[in-house]
DNA sequence: TTGTATGCGTTATCAT
DNA sequence: ATGATAACGCATACAA
């Protein structure tokens, strides 16, 4: 069979109306006789008519994408959002257009020019290494919603994670357990989400009246390598210590094999927290006490965010909820 | 500065020639006179003209986009592909358009559709459960790239990684490390990759002389679940074994959680091998043995593929070769 | 080799 | 409420 594509033209004329007709009853323009309406639409539907994404978008309409500004594509942490985004937007018919920005901030910018020629309808960013102004200015073009940061403007909605009251109930687990020294590993400090978390960190300890000083942290980049190194500076400082929080899991993974090398076990020697709860924390040895952060929520409200930006009903910032998963990595403290 | 975006007329304008010309000396068409050329090439520059991709999609030109079909935009194993696909993608000006799949042939079907509306110049489709007739019939419309599966046709290249081979070396590992009793965790066996990686685990056990019945393999999902489940039901058949391989790292990692919980140790009393080597698996506790494939590797072949399909250029099928890493989760075998 | 004219499928402007 | 008609920015068949 020769299925020629269909278009608005063909189904105008089945119809017996004009174009302009049938746009108005697709974009829901203007108000279209009731009878009119259904005919159309039956006409589209028998024809299995489909806009052409392409001529809408240069017509000046919609294109219907999102684009989606991540870090790294196969970010184990950001993964799931990009799934909540895609599953979120798929439901309103839109696909997300992924592009990674590495935390360099020229790309993030070169990548966000790239989305604005494909005239996507919104941008979302997660997270990343541009400036307040540049996100403002943005958003005074596209609807933006953004993670990582609070920012108030019109068009523009932020979300984030609690990472400031996650580092703290870290901390309140570790004390709970009679834990008094308590060492961090930092992700780099000139990351949002490492900053907050130690901000909480360093705030639930002075709340706490525990000590702390610069021997009690190493920072790490974030990664499995991090922690490790992050781990042996810390056992060389030689400032001790029954417990340690990392800023996120990953350097958790790399710090764990640290202490094990240094035949330092967990959690009978050291209580181990990690942050984030990957998929994964679940499986390691010991099961990985860690804080929670539904990533795969956060994907989903910033979609939803972006989806009532663009029918015009700007929404309030929301903040995800850190939570906090014991498992078998801590465990109370014998002096 | 009230900056209008420039648009291809107005290039033909500022250098005095038609837009014929620019649109020629653009996509290299037809021959144009040098100077011309180096005048117009100088203009577009000046003004920092870039094509509309939609505008040029409608009038029938390349979108400068190609589709990825994927099945979970956060698979771990996976995750590096995208982004070698974008990577090398990026050198090109190209663009992926990530879709995924769910690994349900229906949604693959629906995304596929959906690259087409976009009007992708190729598609990459990485695995997934697709019928080769299907496949067949798509490469027939656009340039297509396949992973998971040796396929033969026009305008189509397949790129596989070599999983039978893989499975082969964990076996020889095994067995010169004096394994005989080698258990098995597969993935869904309706899975391509699932069921090459168990071919080559039992032909390699025939070749080498090794028995083998079905009370030394299980079943799982390639998740750590399955794999904690699957070590589970191993252990409840009181078949003796020394050894068992993962059907890929991900179950290795709950079948090692599952070994735990029974009191055997990692490698003393069993060893224990991954396949995908995820970057993950240096730093579990044992650091896991597991098969490489390199994943990256596979996302940038890929797209180069992609690419020299575009250009006309049909080039050989690619299979990307297994590496056997070994680490402390494999141990020689006491009698 | 180069220019002109037309069309791609839609939305938007202006009438009616 | 509905219909003509003109863009949108580019590629291409046809002419020159």
């Amino acid at each position: 069979m020769t299925t020629v594509k269909p278009t608005l033209a063909m189904v105008a004329r089945e119809a017996g109306v004009s174009p302009s007709t049938v746009s108005r009853i697709l974009n829901g323009t203007a108000r279209v006789d009731a009878a009119k309406t259904e005919l159309v639409n039956a006409v589209i539907a028998r024809l299995g008519f489909r806009p052409d994404p392409m001529a809408r978008s240069l017509a000046g309409g919609k294109t219907m994408s999102i684009g989606v500004l991540t870090q790294y594509i196969d970010s184990p942490f950001y993964g799931e959002a990009l799934r909540g985004i895609e599953d979120e937007l798929r439901r309103a018919e839109y696909v997300p257009l992924f592009v990674s920005g590495h935390w360099n901030e020229t790309e993030e910018l070169d990548r966000l020019n790239l989305l604005r020629e494909r005239k996507v309808d919104g941008v979302i960013i997660l997270t990343g290494r541009l400036s307040d102004a540049t996100l403002l200015d943005i958003s005074a073009k596209v609807p933006l919603v953004i993670t990582g940061r609070i920012l108030q403007a019109p068009n523009l909605i932020s979300i984030d994670f609690d990472n400031f009251e996650g580092a703290r109930m870290a901390v309140r687990h570790l004390h709970a357990l009679r834990h008094e020294q308590i060492a961090y590993i930092s992700g780099p400090l000139d990351h949002p989400d490492a900053q907050q978390r130690l901000d909480g960190f360093l705030h639930e300890k002075r709340e706490l009246g525990l000590k702390h000083n610069d021997l009690l942290m190493a920072v790490g980049d974030f990664q499995e390598t991090g922690g490790f190194l992050a781990m042996n500076t810390l056992l060389q400082m030689r400032e001790p210590f029954t417990a340690v929080v990392a800023g996120n899991d990953q350097m958790a993974y790399g710090a764990r094999l640290a202490l094990q090398r240094a035949a330092l076990r967990v959690p009978e020697d050291i209580s181990l927290v990690g942050f984030d709860d990957l998929p994964h924390s679940a499986f390691t040895l010991p099961p990985l006490t860690s804080i929670r952060q539904s990533v795969y929520e956060m994907g989903v409200m910033s979609a939803k965010a972006m989806l009532s930006l663009i029918k015009g009903h700007q929404i309030d910032k929301a903040i995800v909820a850190a939570e906090l998963v014991v498992r078998e990595s801590t465990r109370l403290h014998r002096r």
